[in-house]
DNA sequence: ACCTGAACACCGTTCAAGT
DNA sequence: ACCTGAACACCGTTCAAGT
């Protein structure tokens, strides 16, 4: 995404700031801070500078994420050795991106932004098609079966990221316990039967287990 | 989660506006012109009264969103008559829910904000927990498996959001076909094959085989 | 070409006062 | 108890001008 840096134009007033100072800086204000706390104006002023001299290193805020996520995953997402077996590299594949995505949960709010993330993922993408076809789908199936991971994976993410934040608020933690404390045994008798262990089930990292379910759904032969 | 309206105290000013008419108005807004317009000033002019009025009815604006949430719920997810058969009483379950959700896109900034939705939908979580049981889970593995469901689920809404807020936008669109023009062959042969399909192929709806496939990799005895 | 200052058109929420 | 007015502490972005 970010192109490499486009060959100096010698004319014109001498840059004070570049395109990699605004994304390091607002890079330390997201991991320091929080991504709620990056706004232009701090960012500018972080910098030593002004609002509107960010426009001319990106076109918006949104643009500013977009990179921040492209920064990220090329600085943390790296190749690893990934299994021969074409399964076991969907499933480490896609383990690969969550764990990189995990780790910065602020990219929820850019992630959703678009349907295939940063170009860094393309290989994972690219393993994950391809182990699925070495499976025996077609390669149509295999792009939707690389949709569904994705999916779940995004949605982990967020869910997870969520519930992260609500735990960090003050008192809206309760409004479950509430819900779970009032059941109908008699209409809802198997929430009732887990309503004490439903704050443990959920709080274990299951993400792997559902990865494996439904990689291995994909993989089977159709239940009609 | 709103309480069946109190019995009102007879001491004290008489109210002008009810905590109905506020969500009523709100929920207006945000069909007919999105949620980005749902403000709370927006919301209090709209209602003939001032911001703060606004705060009598509704802690701030985030119990404002979840209200919305359960409004949205209780007036369109209507119990149907759901299979005999427990597997596709799981799958039946997740596509209600997943329709209602799709129905109102905007419900994503909110259905994030818990891991288990609004308490109008615990019925159907009772279905998919119960359906899995009696296909031979156990209860622990039942609610780990609803998550799994619940993952999905969320994420496919909030891509398929996002990508059509992506499509409603300038030209943020054509980021993944810059994205695919310039794949290296050699490096990435499988999006390469599939790159001229990416784009009707990610354009079908594949959540309920997606969905199959989880379900039945959730029910499935484990490879491992 | 790059940066600045001032302004536009907004936000959510708090506080003190009114009825 | 309920509502109002004014204010606080912010936003992202545009426009016209400066170097």
């Amino acid at each position: 995404m970010s192109q490499p840096s486009a060959p100096r134009k010698t004319t014109g007033r001498p840059p004070r700031i570049s395109r990699e100072e605004v994304i390091e800086k607002a890079r330390r204000i997201v991991t320091e801070e929080g991504v709620d706390r990056l706004t232009m104006r701090r960012l500018a002023t972080e910098i030593g500078s002004t609002p509107m001299a960010l426009y001319h290193h990106v076109r918006d805020k949104e643009e500013l994420l977009v990179l921040l996520l492209d920064d990220h995953t090329a600085r943390t997402l790296h190749r690893p050795e990934l299994p021969d077996d074409p399964r076991e590299r969907v499933v480490a594949s896609a383990a690969a991106i969550h764990e990189v995505l995990a780790a910065c949960p602020w990219i929820v709010e850019v992630l959703t932004a678009d349907d295939l993330m940063s170009a860094s993922a393309l290989w994972f993408v690219e393993q994950m098609v391809d182990g699925l076809v070495e499976c025996g789908l077609t390669p149509e199936q295999a792009v939707h079966g690389y949709r569904a991971i994705w999916y779940y994976t995004a949605g982990e993410i967020t869910v997870r990221t969520a519930a992260a934040r609500r735990r960090a608020g003050d008192d809206r933690a309760t409004y479950r316990e509430r819900v779970f404390a009032d059941l109908d045994p008699g209409e809802l008798p198997r929430l009732t039967q887990v309503a004490d262990q439903w704050a443990s089930l959920t709080a274990e990292n299951t993400y792997l287990a559902g990865l494996r379910a439904l990689v291995n759904g994909l993989l089977a032969p159709g239940t009609p």
